[in-house]
DNA sequence: ATAACTGTATATAATAATGATATACAGTTA
DNA sequence: TAACTGTATATCATTATTATATACAGTTAT
Protein backbone atom coordinates (compact mmCIF):
# COMPACT_ATOMS: atom_id res chain seq x y z
CA UNK A 1 0.00 0.00 0.00
CA UNK A 2 1.19 3.40 -0.74
CA UNK A 3 -0.42 6.83 0.51
CA UNK A 4 1.06 9.74 0.37
CA UNK A 5 -0.06 12.81 2.53
CA UNK A 6 0.09 16.19 1.56
CA UNK A 7 -0.10 18.49 3.79
CA UNK A 8 -0.24 21.90 2.23
CA UNK A 9 -2.84 20.94 0.16
CA UNK A 10 -6.19 21.97 1.42
CA UNK A 11 -7.75 18.60 1.66
CA UNK A 12 -8.42 16.86 5.13
CA UNK A 13 -6.07 13.69 5.43
CA UNK A 14 -8.63 11.29 5.65
CA UNK A 15 -10.11 12.62 2.80
CA UNK A 16 -6.56 11.97 1.28
CA UNK A 17 -6.45 8.59 2.67
CA UNK A 18 -9.70 7.54 1.60
CA UNK A 19 -9.40 8.58 -1.81
CA UNK A 20 -6.35 7.14 -2.28
CA UNK A 21 -7.80 3.65 -1.35
CA UNK A 22 -10.39 4.23 -3.27
CA UNK A 23 -8.65 5.02 -6.20
CA UNK A 24 -6.45 1.31 -5.81
CA UNK A 25 -9.42 -0.46 -5.29
CA UNK A 26 -11.18 0.67 -8.34
CA UNK A 27 -8.02 0.24 -10.46
CA UNK A 28 -7.70 -3.54 -8.73
CA UNK A 29 -4.47 -2.25 -7.46
CA UNK A 30 -5.81 -3.67 -4.20
CA UNK A 31 -7.73 -7.06 -4.94
CA UNK A 32 -10.73 -8.46 -3.56
CA UNK A 33 -10.36 -9.68 0.20
CA UNK A 34 -7.07 -8.69 0.29
CA UNK A 35 -6.51 -7.34 3.79
CA UNK A 36 -5.79 -3.67 3.95
CA UNK A 37 -3.07 -2.09 6.38
CA UNK A 38 -4.56 -1.79 9.70
CA UNK A 39 -5.78 1.23 10.76
CA UNK A 40 -2.77 1.66 13.76
CA UNK A 41 -0.40 0.63 11.21
CA UNK A 42 -0.86 2.57 8.29
CA UNK A 43 -1.32 5.59 11.05
CA UNK A 44 2.20 5.10 12.20
CA UNK A 45 3.56 5.00 8.87
CA UNK A 46 1.81 8.05 7.86
CA UNK A 47 2.88 9.91 11.37
CA UNK A 48 -0.96 10.62 12.41
CA UNK A 49 -3.73 9.35 14.69
CA UNK A 50 -5.13 6.19 14.12
CA UNK A 51 -8.27 7.82 14.37
CA UNK A 52 -8.00 9.68 11.25
CA UNK A 53 -7.48 6.38 9.52
CA UNK A 54 -9.92 4.79 10.22
CA UNK A 55 -12.17 8.06 9.76
CA UNK A 56 -10.68 7.18 6.31
CA UNK A 57 -12.08 3.34 6.40
CA UNK A 58 -15.10 4.04 7.81
CA UNK A 59 -15.92 6.23 5.06
CA UNK A 60 -15.07 3.27 2.79
CA UNK A 61 -17.05 0.78 4.40
CA UNK A 62 -19.98 3.14 4.36
CA UNK A 63 -19.71 3.14 0.60
CA UNK A 64 -18.97 -0.89 0.34
CA UNK A 65 -14.89 -0.13 -1.06
CA UNK A 66 -14.06 -2.53 2.38
CA UNK A 67 -15.60 -4.68 4.92
CA UNK A 68 -14.03 -5.24 8.56
CA UNK A 69 -13.97 -8.20 10.65
CA UNK A 70 -13.80 -6.46 14.61
CA UNK A 71 -10.16 -7.37 16.25
CA UNK A 72 -8.87 -8.89 12.70
CA UNK A 73 -8.78 -6.64 9.90
CA UNK A 74 -9.82 -4.29 6.96
CA UNK A 75 -10.54 -6.53 3.59
CA UNK A 76 -10.87 -4.77 0.47
CA UNK A 77 -14.38 -5.87 -0.62
CA UNK A 78 -15.55 -7.71 -3.96
CA UNK A 79 -15.99 -5.65 -6.43
CA UNK A 80 -19.49 -4.53 -7.03
CA UNK A 81 -20.57 -3.33 -10.21
CA UNK A 82 -24.09 -2.39 -8.90
CA UNK A 83 -21.92 -0.12 -6.40
CA UNK A 84 -20.05 1.80 -8.84
CA UNK A 85 -23.28 1.97 -10.83
CA UNK A 86 -24.87 3.60 -7.95
CA UNK A 87 -22.26 6.08 -7.29
CA UNK A 88 -21.96 6.96 -10.80
CA UNK A 89 -25.64 7.69 -10.78
CA UNK A 90 -25.55 9.65 -7.79
CA UNK A 91 -23.14 11.95 -9.07
CA UNK A 92 -25.43 11.97 -12.20
CA UNK A 93 -28.33 13.32 -10.11
CA UNK A 94 -26.15 16.16 -8.87
CA UNK A 95 -25.64 17.45 -12.17
CA UNK A 96 -29.70 16.96 -12.94
CA UNK A 97 -30.70 18.63 -9.22
CA UNK A 98 -28.10 21.75 -10.95
CA UNK A 99 -29.22 21.99 -13.76
CA UNK A 100 -33.19 22.13 -12.77
CA UNK A 101 -32.22 25.22 -10.08
CA UNK A 102 -30.64 26.45 -13.25
CA UNK A 103 -33.50 25.94 -15.68
CA UNK A 104 -36.13 27.24 -12.51
CA UNK A 105 -33.52 30.55 -12.47
CA UNK A 106 -34.82 31.45 -15.99
CA UNK A 107 -37.71 29.66 -16.59
CA UNK A 108 -37.08 27.30 -18.80
CA UNK A 109 -39.27 24.48 -19.19
CA UNK A 110 -39.16 20.59 -19.19
CA UNK A 111 -39.51 20.44 -22.39
CA UNK A 112 -36.64 22.83 -22.54
CA UNK A 113 -34.01 21.00 -20.96
CA UNK A 114 -35.50 17.64 -22.43
CA UNK A 115 -34.92 18.91 -25.86
CA UNK A 116 -31.31 20.37 -24.97
CA UNK A 117 -30.18 17.26 -23.39
CA UNK A 118 -31.09 15.14 -26.51
CA UNK A 119 -29.68 17.53 -29.01
CA UNK A 120 -26.19 17.01 -26.91
CA UNK A 121 -26.59 13.35 -27.32
CA UNK A 122 -27.46 13.51 -31.02
CA UNK A 123 -24.49 16.00 -30.93
CA UNK A 124 -21.74 13.10 -29.23
CA UNK A 125 -22.58 10.79 -31.31
CA UNK B 1 -43.35 43.57 0.26
CA UNK B 2 -44.55 41.10 2.30
CA UNK B 3 -41.52 38.73 4.04
CA UNK B 4 -42.28 36.06 6.23
CA UNK B 5 -39.62 35.05 8.89
CA UNK B 6 -39.83 31.42 10.31
CA UNK B 7 -37.86 31.08 13.43
CA UNK B 8 -37.60 27.36 13.53
CA UNK B 9 -36.86 26.49 10.01
CA UNK B 10 -33.42 25.66 10.09
CA UNK B 11 -32.56 28.06 6.74
CA UNK B 12 -30.80 30.96 8.52
CA UNK B 13 -32.64 34.28 8.32
CA UNK B 14 -30.80 36.16 5.39
CA UNK B 15 -31.51 33.09 3.45
CA UNK B 16 -35.42 33.13 3.72
CA UNK B 17 -35.24 37.32 3.03
CA UNK B 18 -33.02 36.67 0.04
CA UNK B 19 -35.46 33.38 -1.31
CA UNK B 20 -38.43 35.65 -0.74
CA UNK B 21 -37.63 38.39 -2.54
CA UNK B 22 -35.62 36.56 -5.23
CA UNK B 23 -39.09 34.49 -5.95
CA UNK B 24 -41.22 37.63 -5.79
CA UNK B 25 -38.71 39.64 -8.22
CA UNK B 26 -38.78 36.24 -11.02
CA UNK B 27 -42.53 35.84 -10.34
CA UNK B 28 -43.10 39.84 -11.59
CA UNK B 29 -44.89 40.26 -8.22
CA UNK B 30 -42.13 43.12 -7.82
CA UNK B 31 -41.83 45.10 -11.06
CA UNK B 32 -38.50 46.61 -12.70
CA UNK B 33 -36.99 49.48 -11.40
CA UNK B 34 -39.29 49.10 -8.49
CA UNK B 35 -37.92 50.82 -5.26
CA UNK B 36 -37.25 48.03 -2.49
CA UNK B 37 -37.72 48.09 1.05
CA UNK B 38 -34.61 50.04 2.57
CA UNK B 39 -32.22 47.49 4.66
CA UNK B 40 -32.98 49.11 7.57
CA UNK B 41 -37.09 49.71 7.42
CA UNK B 42 -37.64 45.96 6.61
CA UNK B 43 -35.42 45.42 9.27
CA UNK B 44 -36.94 47.16 11.31
CA UNK B 45 -40.07 45.37 10.68
CA UNK B 46 -38.75 41.89 10.62
CA UNK B 47 -37.10 42.97 14.16
CA UNK B 48 -33.35 41.80 13.18
CA UNK B 49 -30.38 43.74 12.73
CA UNK B 50 -30.78 45.81 9.11
CA UNK B 51 -26.65 44.10 8.53
CA UNK B 52 -28.95 40.99 7.90
CA UNK B 53 -30.72 42.41 5.42
CA UNK B 54 -28.15 43.87 3.94
CA UNK B 55 -26.58 40.46 3.60
CA UNK B 56 -29.66 39.31 2.03
CA UNK B 57 -29.30 42.41 -0.81
CA UNK B 58 -26.11 42.11 -1.18
CA UNK B 59 -26.20 38.93 -2.38
CA UNK B 60 -29.47 39.51 -4.64
CA UNK B 61 -27.30 42.52 -5.98
CA UNK B 62 -24.55 39.76 -6.84
CA UNK B 63 -26.81 37.70 -8.29
CA UNK B 64 -28.75 40.74 -10.80
CA UNK B 65 -32.04 40.54 -9.10
CA UNK B 66 -31.56 44.36 -7.99
CA UNK B 67 -29.53 47.29 -8.07
CA UNK B 68 -28.37 50.08 -5.41
CA UNK B 69 -28.05 53.62 -5.01
CA UNK B 70 -25.92 54.34 -2.62
CA UNK B 71 -27.58 56.61 0.14
CA UNK B 72 -30.82 56.41 -1.84
CA UNK B 73 -32.03 52.64 -2.06
CA UNK B 74 -32.06 49.65 -3.79
CA UNK B 75 -34.12 48.59 -6.98
CA UNK B 76 -35.51 45.48 -8.57
CA UNK B 77 -33.26 44.98 -11.86
CA UNK B 78 -34.29 45.44 -15.34
CA UNK B 79 -34.91 41.60 -16.38
CA UNK B 80 -31.94 41.17 -18.21
CA UNK B 81 -33.73 37.90 -19.58
CA UNK B 82 -31.08 37.44 -22.59
CA UNK B 83 -27.96 37.41 -20.73
CA UNK B 84 -28.80 35.62 -18.00
CA UNK B 85 -30.35 33.03 -20.35
CA UNK B 86 -27.22 32.70 -22.38
CA UNK B 87 -25.10 32.11 -19.08
CA UNK B 88 -27.27 29.94 -17.46
CA UNK B 89 -27.69 27.60 -20.82
CA UNK B 90 -24.29 27.33 -20.59
CA UNK B 91 -23.66 25.94 -17.76
CA UNK B 92 -26.60 23.85 -17.95
CA UNK B 93 -24.63 22.59 -21.16
CA UNK B 94 -21.72 21.94 -18.87
CA UNK B 95 -23.86 19.69 -17.04
CA UNK B 96 -25.28 17.90 -19.40
CA UNK B 97 -21.86 17.07 -21.17
CA UNK B 98 -20.53 15.86 -17.29
CA UNK B 99 -23.75 13.95 -17.61
CA UNK B 100 -22.99 11.87 -20.81
CA UNK B 101 -19.39 11.08 -20.08
CA UNK B 102 -20.58 9.53 -16.74
CA UNK B 103 -23.52 7.89 -18.38
CA UNK B 104 -21.07 6.58 -21.13
CA UNK B 105 -18.58 4.82 -18.52
CA UNK B 106 -21.11 2.58 -16.87
CA UNK B 107 -23.21 2.07 -20.47
CA UNK B 108 -26.63 4.37 -19.61
CA UNK B 109 -28.76 4.76 -22.47
CA UNK B 110 -30.30 7.88 -23.69
CA UNK B 111 -33.90 6.90 -22.68
CA UNK B 112 -31.99 6.13 -19.25
CA UNK B 113 -31.13 9.45 -18.58
CA UNK B 114 -34.15 11.15 -19.64
CA UNK B 115 -36.33 9.10 -17.39
CA UNK B 116 -33.74 9.88 -14.83
CA UNK B 117 -34.21 13.85 -15.38
CA UNK B 118 -37.89 13.33 -16.11
CA UNK B 119 -38.25 11.61 -12.62
CA UNK B 120 -36.09 14.25 -11.09
CA UNK B 121 -38.28 17.25 -11.98
CA UNK B 122 -41.69 15.42 -10.99
CA UNK B 123 -39.25 15.29 -8.26
CA UNK B 124 -38.73 19.13 -7.42
CA UNK B 125 -42.31 20.08 -8.30
C1' DA C 1 -28.54 73.97 7.11
C1' DT C 2 -30.13 70.19 9.42
C1' DA C 3 -32.99 66.28 10.58
C1' DA C 4 -34.15 62.04 8.82
C1' DC C 5 -33.48 59.16 5.82
C1' DT C 6 -30.52 56.18 2.37
C1' DG C 7 -26.47 52.49 1.81
C1' DT C 8 -21.25 51.31 3.33
C1' DA C 9 -17.36 49.54 5.96
C1' DT C 10 -15.12 47.50 9.71
C1' DA C 11 -15.00 44.99 13.78
C1' DT C 12 -17.08 41.79 17.05
C1' DA C 13 -19.40 37.82 19.22
C1' DA C 14 -21.89 33.52 19.50
C1' DT C 15 -22.61 29.26 17.58
C1' DA C 16 -22.02 25.34 14.63
C1' DA C 17 -19.24 22.38 11.77
C1' DT C 18 -14.96 20.32 10.79
C1' DG C 19 -10.65 17.94 11.48
C1' DA C 20 -7.65 15.60 14.34
C1' DT C 21 -6.74 13.57 18.53
C1' DA C 22 -6.12 10.58 23.32
C1' DT C 23 -7.63 7.19 26.15
C1' DA C 24 -9.94 3.27 27.71
C1' DC C 25 -12.17 -0.76 25.97
C1' DA C 26 -12.96 -5.56 23.91
C1' DG C 27 -12.06 -9.35 20.72
C1' DT C 28 -8.30 -12.41 18.15
C1' DT C 29 -4.15 -14.78 17.65
C1' DA C 30 0.24 -16.83 18.31
C1' DT D 1 -0.39 -13.46 28.18
C1' DA D 2 1.77 -10.27 24.97
C1' DA D 3 0.89 -8.11 20.86
C1' DC D 4 -1.88 -7.29 17.79
C1' DT D 5 -6.80 -6.19 15.68
C1' DG D 6 -11.03 -2.70 15.53
C1' DT D 7 -14.57 0.13 18.73
C1' DA D 8 -16.55 3.83 21.52
C1' DT D 9 -16.55 8.04 23.93
C1' DA D 10 -14.82 12.39 25.03
C1' DT D 11 -11.93 16.26 24.01
C1' DC D 12 -9.74 20.12 21.68
C1' DA D 13 -8.35 23.40 18.15
C1' DT D 14 -9.57 25.59 14.08
C1' DT D 15 -12.53 27.36 10.77
C1' DA D 16 -16.99 28.76 8.84
C1' DT D 17 -21.37 30.57 9.56
C1' DT D 18 -24.81 33.67 11.28
C1' DA D 19 -26.07 37.75 13.26
C1' DT D 20 -24.84 41.86 15.24
C1' DA D 21 -23.21 47.07 16.74
C1' DT D 22 -21.10 51.13 15.67
C1' DA D 23 -19.19 54.73 13.09
C1' DC D 24 -19.25 56.56 8.51
C1' DA D 25 -20.81 59.14 4.17
C1' DG D 26 -24.16 60.52 0.64
C1' DT D 27 -29.24 62.18 -0.47
C1' DT D 28 -33.46 64.51 0.31
C1' DA D 29 -36.97 67.34 2.13
C1' DT D 30 -37.98 70.59 5.23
Amino acid sequence: MHILIDNKSGTPIYDQIYSQIKAQIISGQLQENEMLPSIRGLAKDLRISFITTKRAYDELEKEGFLYTIPAKGCYVAPKNVELLREETLKKIEDHIDQILKLAASCNLSKDDIVSMILFAMEGQE
